[in-house]
Formats: C-alpha cells, structure tokens, sequence
RNA sequence: GGCGGCAUGGCCGAGUGGUGAGGCGCCGGACUGCAAAUCCGUUAACCCCGGUUCGAUUCCGGGUGCCGCCUCCA
C-alpha cells in the first residue's frame, strides 16, 4: 500500500511511502501575529492526514518548522519596543494555543530557525564553495540563480521572463533575481558571528537546513500554500538540490489552495481581512471548521462565509446523531458488517489517492444515509450496528472530530441519554417528567420541562426515550 | 505582460468518455400531547463556440470570466 500525492514539480501523481514510512515537512508560521484562519488550514489538513497515516499503520515523521527570525518580526518589535524575542515568544504561544483551539496535535518535531544557525552556516558554505553563491563582502551572502539551471522549474516560471520589481533591486547582487541567503544585521536586530561577519539567515535557507537535519532521507511530501510555491518552495529546491545535487530533497511537493472571503479575496494580514482563528472557533466550533476544510480538496482554494460555516456545523452534527443512535449497539448483522467494510475501503481509496477528503466525507454521509434508511424501515435495527458505530468512531476521530459518546442512565427503567454528566437530581427529574408523560401527565411534563430548562438542561423526547443535552 | 489554477444544480463541493458523488437549502413524508429535534424521500448541474468520438460535463483548440503567483504572504 502507498499514498499518491499530485506532486506540483512534475503535476503527476507520486507514490510515497511504499516502505512503510513517511516523512513530512510542511512549511509553519512566522511568528509576528495571531494565525488567521487561513494560516490554520495547513496545520489542520496536515493534522488530519498524519492521523490518517498513523492509522493506517505508517510510520511518519512530521515536522513543521517555526520561523523565529525573519524581517517582520524586526519590524513588529520596533513598532512595539519591545525584543524581538518577546515577539517570537508571545506569537509562538499564540499559535500554540489556537492549535489547541482546533484540536491539532503539535507535529513531532518543531525546528526553529534560530536553533539551526550553524547548519545554514554549513549550508551556505556548500553553496558557495560550488559556486551557486557568492560574498559581495558587504557581509551579505546571496544565491546565483544563474547557477541553477533549472531553476523555475517548481512554479513553472523563466528566469530570463520574471517581471522585475522594485523588490528585486540589485544592490550588491549581480542579478536581481539572487535572493539573500544571509543578511549582514544592523545594530539591535538579531545577530549572529558568521564568516562574513555578524547577521541573520535569509528566509529559504532555514527550511532547507531543517528538512535535511530532520528528514535525512529527503521529505516525501513538503506542504506549504501556493503562495510560497514562489519564491519560497523554488529558493528553497535550488538551495538544496544546488547544494546536494545527488540527494534527494523532496519527493512530492503538495501546495494547499488559498483560503478567501468572498468580498475581499485572499486573505492576507497585508490586506488586513484577516479573521483569527479564535473567533472563527468561538462563532462555530472546530468540528465546523474541520469539516469545512475537509469538504474541499486541499489543492483548491476556499472560501470562508459564516453562512458556509454554520451549513458545515450541521453536516457535522448529522454524523454526530448518527453515531449518537447507533452508539452502544450490542450486535452485528451482515448488513452492518458490510457497511463497516464499505466504509473502511472507501475512506482508504479517497486518501490514499491525493487525500481526497471531500471524497472520504462523501463516503462517510453515503454509507450514514443507508443506516438511516435501513432503521427508518426497521427502527429495532438501531442496536444492530457495533461494526459500523466502531468503524465510524474510529474514521471520525482519526480526522480530528470531537465525537461526543453520550451516556446512558438508566432510572425507575427509564433509559436516559446524555453526553454532559448532569448534576445531582437532573436525572431522577428527567424520569419523572418521562413517567408523567407515559401517564398523559402533560401539565406535570410541561412543569419539570420548564424547570431544567431554566436550569440549562434541554429535555427531547424520542421514541427511544428522552435525550438530555445543554441548553 | 508572463506563469499556473479554476469554471458543475438555489448555495458549498467531488468525480467520470456512456448507469445524475456528497453536504446545506427547498419541497413532500414519518415520528409527535405540546416543544424542539431527528429520520426518510424527492428536486436539481456540468461557462460559451468549434473539433475528436457511435457518444463529452469529462479529451483537444479557441473565447469569456474568476483566483493565485511573478523575490521574504499559509
């Protein structure tokens, strides 16, 4: 078994992990701000996708890199007057907790720029003594593109046809297209003794440090946005491929789509449309915003509305019900065992060729839509799908949903369903009020109804029996 | 100007050379003391013009529109 990706170097689908192991750099944060939801999306697929590997019994290695000292954070620090470590420190837990915040786990190796100094150093040396970059001796060091031959080849661009730009300048480059591999610092900016005097790393050569430090044998996959296609992912290629021409640097390079408003397009902190992670959690939940993510394919961008939102907190929560009727089932039939098998291969065809997730979800809402039918017909079915309830368990939390398991109490013979242990009393309230109902009680039932709502408790009758949740 | 991507039913969004993914909504129904839910069913699409083909939404060419990138934005 092994996945294909649709690498975006040659557009073809590539197999990785055909011995079993995967390895995954994905292009992190520069820690200068609160992450957007935007920069939420690679985190969360990507998290989503180590899961899926996991259980499908791959080893991988994930590592996700934290840009710690980069021109931004500069900038923010003086803006403030503050360090530039405080910058990093504060953004860095920012990022952290709203990971927490969408329930992703922390890759398992978090590489910091600025602990890998005397590697890009090496690095950097490398390319110089192969003549793919060069000193002007102002204490900057830059990259000769023109020494890469193939350089363009990720975004699929020509050197000779780059427009030029303003940011571009020359300055002490012999081209405009040379990019910085190392900057000389000015005073109070972040610094380090190099041999061209004291500076800090340009930005591509970090991950090219660290994908080769974390990942020796070259990284399977590498994920990153389509905007860092160029000039990041191509900076980053020519300064390893330039450097180690003879080793493998990355086998499938799997770009995510852009996440945009509708009105204002992408979103961007340097358009200013930008809507933190937070509040888009506290308006709709994680479990909304992962199925909005994986109702696209990564490959393609997305569009952010709360309409859109809240139509994906209700498809979320369908599959919740579902599971919430078929949870606790004691037995199996041949229909259930199908549908078990059914599910399973068909999650397993949609990730495994290019991760298709909005397939996979299809898969899961199809074979849901058969279980409802099938108890609708025959509502005693309703205990007779432990295979499927174990197979949806198991598929929904390896995708990162928080799949609520919901209790059963039993009082005076009374089953009553809950997922939020009530206090002391509820219960026996609830029992009452349904004892009440069975005797055409409705003043009583009203009454008690009333009173756990004015509580926070939510009481719904079903035909199997009353469900209890939180108001 | 260059490069890349995308155009699918009211909306979101997969996919395929020929039997209409899936979700949300609408509508119909079931359940129901009331309430709130929930469940079932149905509805409906492939941007325009050519071409290839027995047959194209799917392949090719052209057009239009939208999006991204073109040196440090995920």
């Amino acid at each position: 078994m092994s996945v294909q990706i649709r690498d975006t170097l040659s557009g073809r689908l590539v197999e990785v992990g055909e011995g079993g192991n995967i390895g995954l750099y994905v292009c992190g944060p520069t820690v200068y701000n609160h992450i957007h939801i935007g920069n939420a999306r690679a985190p969360l697929f990507w998290d989503v996708v180590v899961r899926y590997l996991r259980s499908r019994g791959y080893g991988v290695t994930f590592v996700q890199n934290i840009t710690d000292v980069e021109d931004k954070i500069i900038n923010k620090a003086n803006e403030e007057g503050v360090s530039w470590q405080e910058v990093v420190d504060r953004y860095t837990d920012s990022f952290h907790e709203r990971l927490d915040l969408l329930g992703v786990n922390l890759p398992d190796v978090e590489p910091r720029a600025t602990e890998h100094i005397p590697e890009m150093i090496s690095l950097i040396q490398e390319l110089i003594e192969g003549g793919h970059a060069y000193a002007p001796g102002n204490g900057d060091v830059y990259y000769r593109v023109e020494s890469f031959p193939s350089y363009g080849q990720l975004s699929r661009q020509r050197p000779d046809e780059m427009r030029e730009t303003e940011k571009a300048q020359t300055g002490s480059k012999e081209s405009p297209l040379d990019f910085a591999l190392w900057k000389a610092s000015k005073p109070g900016e972040p610094s380090w003794e190099s041999p061209w005097g004291p500076g800090r790393p340009g930005w591509h050569i970090e991950c090219s440090a660290m994908v080769e430090k974390h990942l020796p044998e070259g990284a399977d996959i590498h994920g990153g946005g389509t905007d860092l296609r160029f000039p990041h992912h191509e900076n980053e290629l020519a300064q390893s491929a330039g450097a180690h021409p003879d080793h493998t640097f990355v086998r499938a390079w799997a770009h995510h789509g852009m996440v945009n408003f509708a009105e204002t397009g992408k979103m961007a902190k340097s358009l200013g449309n930008i809507l933190d992670v937070k509040d888009a959690v506290d308006r709709h939940g994680r479990d909304a915003l992962r199925m909005w993510l994986l109702q696209s394919h990564y490959s393609q961008p997305i569009e952010y509305s709360e309409n859109i939102l809240e139509e994906k907190r209700r498809s979320y929560e369908r599959l919740q019900h579902l599971y919430s009727r078929i949870f606790g089932s004691t037995s199996s039939s041949e229909l259930d065992a199908g549908l078990a098998r059914e599910l399973r291969e068909r999650v397993d065809r949609a990730m495994l060729e290019d991760l298709n997730t909005p397939e996979a979800v299809a898969a899961i809402f199809e074979l849901a839509g058969r279980v409802g039918a099938e108890i609708s017909a025959r509502p005693g079915a309703v205990h007779e799908f432990r295979a499927l309830a174990e197979a949806l368990a198991e598929i929904l939390t390896t995708f990162g949903f928080d799949l609520a398991e919901e209790s059963v109490a039993e009082v005076n013979g009374i089953r009553i369903r809950y997922a939020e242990e009530p206090e002391a009393g509820v219960l026996a309230r609830v029992a009452e009020r349904e004892g009440a109902r069975r005797s055409k009680d409705w003043a009583l039932a009203d009454r008690l109804r009333d009173e756990l709502k004015a509580e926070g408790w939510l009481v719904e009758d079903t035909p199997e029996g009353p469900v209890l949740g939180r108001r």
